[in-house]
RNA sequence: GCCGAAGUGGCGGAAUUGGCAGACGCGCUGGACUCAAAAUCCAGUGAGGCUCAAACCUCGUGUGGGUUCGACCCCCACCUUCGGCACCA
């Protein structure tokens, strides 16, 4: 063995002997379990960053781990490829678009190779090629097939910067663009979604089943789909227009005292007509409308509305009641509609005491009278009806559905859900995406492509200039089609799909990627699928984890898949940072991964990122640390080149006779190891802990070896080097595959079985019992194992600090927890 | 405002879930090796008190209470930070 370690040669000795091997191909075996983890798959940007080192090596440590453990992993990499960022480096450099995304990839992909990572690249997919987005396309025309793609025209989210409509879910913060901070403004545009609405309940009703995913992911997707129960009840104005309202408290609907409609609503000019007011009601329905959408549906706007003139007729009482326009009426949720009942909704009760509308009380505590105009907020609580008629009297639970079934029965409304959840915006303005697969026909309308003429391929000579409408459109030969029905002239849609769209099914693809009939076998799917580990950040928490899930019930749905819910497990790795910020060229604090793996190696960024913090936590970068990491590797390989020197000659595979002290020390410091890294890889993916036993049994080696003149039970040494190679492996996979490789030991460290632990290794005969006295510790007492509770008790009370605090005074109580403690209570 | 997560040495973080707080690493201090430095190795390192030294004692896991023989861990109230949602009827 070479005194120095050479990370350098090693590591690329090594990821050629793999990558010429095919060490971590995979095919589908029957009878072998099957472990499919799954890292989200990047955005070529050009170089990685060191959150997809970290995302990297967290899912290598597993695929190698489960690998080891004698699971077939599926450990595959590919490319989300279209994007904005691949336009606008057109647009600066004048690169095609494909080009630099073509570039990018192969930069990024041999990065990957440099860290060492057990890909199975002849899986790797691009979502730009053709032979992916192909299949993108086939699905979207499936989805329109079953009425799940479709198109409408609606107030959508346009973001200035980017030129294109967003949706809902790429919003964020205070109404800026997911992707450029930009603020988004609202248009009235006709655009393609997808009925996500569809599959609101089974979104939200199966995320209790993924025990798999953290809590708040979880409660992040609950919120966003909004689930609320209630009922649609239909009120009538004076003139016998509809008016149907959502809420979810009918039992309150006797003190409804006013109504109000959404500015934008069609019916405001119904209403208005003819009356004095109207006026009035147009002016103030500009000026909401002219309010920026954000700033008008912030909380804490001030109520503000106008009377319409018009009234509407409560149909449980009969009673009129005025309608009025407000601006904290939002068109685009339940019917746009809400009837006013200022007495227990706050929102209605600030609203009311601006404009003197009457509080009338109709759920009251069960011992308090409330009186109206003596609230100072609104009484939103559980309690018992008043003034309700023939509902007087009932708790407000058991009302709601006397209330429902007295509709029902007037015939004047029903039971009713309602979601926060909007359908899924998918159309862009944009070059760089999939084509959407439509052809506009004059006689015909709307005409889905058919399958055999897909790709609708993205043609590559296409100008750049943002103008809000795809760059697509100004391309005569690209536009200019015929009718796949009739034959005559027709026109292509030349809006591309959201880059959600094509990172919604890639898993699938990855388990059948060279298909050329499907997307993906069913067979395939079926047997890789669900993933067992996904590990990605948490910002995708909403829109990818349930972009995914959605696409995946609708495969179920279509039968192409066996399963509703496509990730078992799923681990969101916190951020890096660096002084505290999230590392970002404007800040000035990146730390760039080449130059880490340059000057230590992949081994040591790949040992440092994941001994830093544990994986959902965010991770400060440190320098210092990195050479920590970096003299630990040191560290392994003198011990091994002292092992190599002073035992290799006298290697023994097995014990004989008793061990010394320091031997079956080092032999139980082994077996814990083993123990430690399983549970902390496994149970706990704290791979920071995982490490630090690693460096403890390294320690425990190093102190056996100095000490230990004779060599007489060298076999214990080598047990302790070879179960320390096998835990590093998935961690630090070159310099152990190195050093397994120096001593002789058979094949690669990676094909080995995961070492077992034997607890009989982990059997002391002493134990040492912690003595306490009024629960603080006084003392430490070692017996030997399986001692009497009495005769413990016995030796506790023999102690001289026991008999000392004693002084006279008598023992109360002894708690004894076995071969651990004993708590002496004095008093 | 509502929902959620988190607060532990100089720093990153441990404490396998109610039983020795601070594992491991970084940093720092002292020592060995060296002409010197780097590297490496050894020892020490929560704060305070007492002591020549050791022994020992007190305090200590955001704050204040509580439960318990015993609390970083459980309960109640609060503070701070970070995320998500936010006029959703």
């Amino acid at each position: 063995m070479h005194q120095k370690y050479s990370f350098k040669a090693i590591e690329e000795k090594w990821q050629n002997t793999w990558e010429s091997q095919g060490s971590y191909k995979v095919s589908e075996v029957s009878g072998k379990p099957k472990f499919y983890c799954l890292e989200m798959f990047p955005y070529p940007s050009g170089k990685l960053h060191m959150g997809h080192v970290r995302n990297y090596s967290i899912g290598d440590v597993l695929a190698r781990f489960y690998r080891m453990k004698g699971y077939q992993v599926l450990h595959p990499m590919g490319w989300d490829a279209f994007g904005l960022p691949a336009e606008n480096a057109a647009l600066k450099n004048n690169i095609p678009p494909a080009k630099w995304t073509w570039d990018n990839i192969a930069n990024m992909r041999s990065q990957l190779k440099r860290m060492g990572i057990s890909y199975d690249w002849d899986r790797e997919v691009a979502s730009c090629h053709p032979s992916y987005y192909k299949w993108t396309q086939w699905l979207f025309l499936q989805f329109f097939k079953k009425g799940l793609a479709y198109r409408k025209e609606a107030n959508v989210n346009w973001c200035p910067s980017c030129q294109t409509v967003l949706a809902n879910e790429q919003v964020v913060g205070a109404g800026v663009c997911e992707r450029c901070s930009t603020r988004v403004e609202k248009k009235n545009l006709e655009q393609w979604f997808f009925k996500i609405t569809d599959y609101a309940d089974r979104l939200l009703d199966n995320l209790p089943k993924l025990t798999g995913w953290p809590e708040r992911v979880k409660v992040m997707q609950e919120n966003w789909i909004g689930r609320s129960e209630g009922a649609r009840v239909v009120f009538r104005s004076e003139e016998g227009a509809e008016l149907p309202v959502f809420t979810t408290r009918p039992d309150t609907i006797f003190g409804v005292t006013y109504m109000v409609i959404a500015p934008e609503h069609p019916l405001v000019e119904k209403l208005i007509a003819g009356k004095p007011e109207a006026e009035a009601v147009r002016s103030f329905v500009r000026k909401v409308m002219d309010q920026d959408e954000i700033a008008r549906t912030a909380a804490d706007t001030e109520k503000e509305g106008v009377f319409t003139g018009a009234y509407a007729i409560n149909p449980l009482n009969g009673e009129k009641v005025p309608i009025w326009v407000a601006n904290y009426v939002l068109l685009g949720y339940g019917t746009g509609i809400v009837m006013g009942v200022p007495a227990h909704d706050q929102r209605d009760f600030e609203f009311a005491r601006k404009y003197g509308l009457p509080v009338r009380v109709v759920i009251s505590p069960e011992d308090v009278e409330l009186k109206g105009e003596e609230l100072t907020e609104a009484f939103a609580a559980e309690g018992y009806l008043v003034n309700s008629g023939e509902f007087t009297g009932m708790p407000s639970q058991e009302a709601i559905g006397a209330v429902i079934r007295k509709v029902e029965e007037l015939g004047i409304g029903q039971a009713q859900v309602n979601y926060r959840l909007r359908d899924w915006l998918i159309s862009r303005q944009r070059y760089w995406g999939a084509p959407i697969p439509i052809v506009y026909c004059e006689h015909c309308g709307i005409v889905p492509v058919p399958v055999d003429q897909l790709p609708v391929l993205l043609p590559e000579d296409v100008r750049f200039k943002p103008t809000g409408q795809s760059p697509l459109a100004e391309l005569a030969d690209f536009v200019a089609t015929t009718c796949p029905t009739c034959g005559g002239p027709a026109r292509r849609e030349t809006d591309t799909m959201d880059t959600f769209v094509c990172s919604s099914w890639y898993f699938l693809r990855y388990t059948d990627p060279l298909n050329e009939q499907m997307p993906f076998s069913r067979e395939k799917a079926d047997y890789w699928m669900p993933v067992d580990q996904y590990i990605g950040g948490i910002e995708h928490a909403i829109l990818h984890l349930m972009y995914a899930r959605f696409f995946t019930m609708v495969c179920y749905d279509l039968g192409l898949v066996g399963f509703e819910e496509p990730f078992t497990n799923l681990l969101t790795q916190g951020m890096v940072t660096k002084d505290g910020f999230k590392m970002s060229k404007s800040k000035g604090n990146v730390v760039d991964p080449n130059y880490i793996i340059d000057a230590y190696g992949a081994d040591t960024a790949r040992l440092f990122i994941l001994f830093a913090a544990p994986p959902e936590k965010d991770l400060e970068w440190s320098d210092q640390g990195v050479e920590g990491c970096y003299r630990f590797l040191n560290r392994v390989w003198r011990l091994a080149v002292e092992i190599y020197e002073k035992y290799l000659p006298v290697w023994q595979d097995a014990a004989t006779g008793a061990l010394s002290p320091a031997g079956l020390e080092l032999h139980r410091k082994t077996h814990s190891t083993i123990k430690r890294v399983s549970e902390d890889i496994q149970e706990r993916f704290n791979f920071n802990t995982a490490i630090s036993a690693l460096m403890e049994l390294v320690n425990t080696i190093a102190k056996y070896i100095a000490e230990d003149q004779e060599r007489s039970e060298p076999w214990v040494v080598r047990e302790a080097l070879q179960s320390l190679l096998l835990c590093l492996a998935p961690f630090a996979p070159h310099i152990t595959e190195e050093i397994w490789s120096a001593f002789g030991f058979d094949g690669s460290v990676h094909e080995q079985n995961w070492p077992e632990f034997d607890p009989a290794a982990l059997v002391l005969d002493e134990v040492e019992i912690v003595v306490q006295i009024n629960g603080k510790v006084r003392d430490r007492l070692l017996v030997r194992k399986g001692i009497s509770e009495a005769e413990l008790e016995e030796k506790v009370k023999a102690l001289p600090k026991v008999s000392e605090a004693l002084n006279g005074k008598t023992i109360r109580k002894l708690i004894v927890v076995p071969e651990k403690l004993v708590n002496v209570v004095i008093g």
